[in-house]
DNA sequence: TTGTAGGCGTTATCAT
DNA sequence: ATGATAACGCCTACAA
């Protein structure tokens, strides 16, 4: 049996409630039954109960992470865990704990959403999102459940945190027409994503500043976060379309894009300039290596706690949104000698 | 107020043992109530609060993850999301939820799973390590936790899953031998860490076994998983060692490595053949593609996991090992043409 | 400063 | 088949 508050009460000739104040370390206790106390308390080798104590007080320091997509691929991706560093080195310096919940389809997502908010276990959640259509947001709304959406969403009722994607759009497209290009191939647009539209409204915006037509046969649309862009650039190529330029929108295509442009025995960034998004760590080791966009997944993480833990705090509901600027990172693959 | 067993007792007139036993969806309870409760729960949106059932059944159905390092680095590397992703699928399908410890140092550590075993928060613990002491291990096997490994422990006591990394480098270095080298260096030997002597011993055997002498020179210290294989590859070959092969203990270093290499003029494989080790999504599209071993990350914790579930399920303690077999991936960075 | 009693929301044991 | 009652371990008025 384990032992609890009133085996140490006992122990010490006191009440269960002085215990409780020693664990409180409540100022209403005398010195001397203080240190009595937790003597005790070491030499059972006491521990409170979290769970009890929780019940009492409704409050479990814990907050749920949702992630989406197949529980097999979504944490492959370099974004996701340093998001979730992010998230984790804020909550456990506030004392937080994290329960992961990574679900595959949406169906799963709104049991286990239902589960963590009715459940009384999680006192917040933080959901990764990035598809337009969320029930799950939906529901938390509804229930006036605290919440932080890291991506964006149409429901203005909600707290989110996100990069400003179509200035990153804008920016690299810029950068490119900045370097002459005027054939852009933007690879990667996945219409059910907010993320790759706002992108690619970035990059028209640019092309329409600079006086570029866009031609929409230049849009490579793929599933966001894939590594298929071997097989999309390939294809694309195969069609006769020879830009100068192409902006991925994950890394990772990039990566694959590249691997095709050379199969097809193009140069980069001679023949064809790549950039891709997230300067994943090995950007800077490929060969060549990829200029990309910093997106500071860290800081999204952090302030996305920092978010949830004042709405947590109060029971006024606010709605605020925050911006993590993203920083372009130029690398060979697109500079030419 | 939230609703709970009492109110739907109340406004169904019946007793709250009653709404207890629909919810258990127990036999002993007539069809007609049952509906009518159901009805009433639904209506009244109601549902149980898991704090107050963990309570009376000393079971929360949550599982803590323990990962080591930086909470700012841990989660970087491939390796570990991919585990992470084989915890969390076995552990959802079992109804397990999984909270997330990163912790930063070893005190860290030691108060956090002194909260996670002593909390009663968690029912078990997945302790993610590869350095020798580790005072966590020992700790739990004191207080007799249930708790796995990912890695390996010098303590018989323990349940651990792992890699066979003495074959690891075993098959490593014969292969290389087999393509005719006879110079290898071996980057990223961590004295602290078993993974990487037991790699190191596994390449030494493999020379023995061909007569190769070992050179201790040949050896390239590191702390492992870093991205530094750059810097160490390019201070190695600036002493003018001249391997033909070069075994890293990890993907990234090996990505690094290559860089090297390529800088100081010397093609890859033609002058020095490369692999790494774990088999990360980028090695495949990493020019020249890097040969690696696909350690079979999400097998270690799905594994893990299942080993978990079995300890906490019985109160016989009983110590199992497992190995999970890994695979050499042979890409050009090792193909001489 | 300390003790008593009631309650947090559920489940389990006995009755009925 | 259903209800009353007592836990589970802790906290917190209210008393003393």
């Amino acid at each position: 049996m384990r032992v609890t508050i009133n085996d140490i009460a006992k122990k010490a000739k006191v009440s269960p409630s002085t215990v409780s104040r020693v664990i409180a370390d409540s100022p209403r206790i005398s010195e001397a039954t203080k240190e009595k106390v937790l003597k005790i308390m070491k030499e059972m080798n006491y521990h409170p109960n979290m769970i009890a104590r929780s019940l009492v007080n409704r409050t479990t320091q814990i907050i749920g992470v949702v992630m989406p997509g197949m529980a097999e691929q979504s944490l492959q991706h370099p974004f996701y865990p340093e998001l979730l560093g992010g998230i984790a080195s804020m909550a456990n310096k506030q004392g937080y704990k994290i329960l992961l919940a990574n679900v595959s389809t949406v169906d799963e997502e709104r049991e286990m959403v239902k589960e963590l908010t009715f459940g009384g276990i999680t006192e917040g959640l933080i959901l990764l999102t990035s598809r337009d259509d969320n029930p799950t947001v939906e529901q938390l709304v509804k229930n006036n459940f605290p919440f932080v959406v890291i991506g964006r969403t149409e429901n203005p009722y909600v707290n989110w945190v996100d990069n400003d994607n179509f200035l990153i759009g804008y920016q690299l497209a810029t950068y490119f027409i900045e370097q002459g290009h005027r054939s852009i191939a933007f690879l990667g647009y996945s219409p059910g994503y907010r993320v790759t539209r706002d992108r690619l409204n970035g990059y028209k915006k640019a092309l329409e500043e600079h006086d570029i037509p866009f031609d929409s046969r230049m849009v490579i649309e793929s599933k966001f976060i894939s590594d298929n862009g071997y097989d999309l650039m390939k294809a694309f190529l195969a069609q006769g379309k020879s830009p100068t330029g192409v902006i991925a929108c994950d890394d990772l295509l990039a990566f694959g894009a590249i691997k095709a442009i050379h199969q097809a025995g193009l140069r980069v960034p001679d023949d064809i300039a790549v950039a891709g998004i997230n300067n994943v760590p090995l950007a800077d080791y490929y060969n060549p290596p990829l200029t990309s966009v910093k997106i500071n997944a860290f800081s999204l993480g952090t302030k996305a706690f920092e978010m949830l833990q004042t709405i947590m705090g109060s029971n006024i509901r606010s709605y605020n949104q925050a911006i993590i600027p993203a920083e372009l990172v130029i690398r060979s693959s697109t500079q030419r000698g």
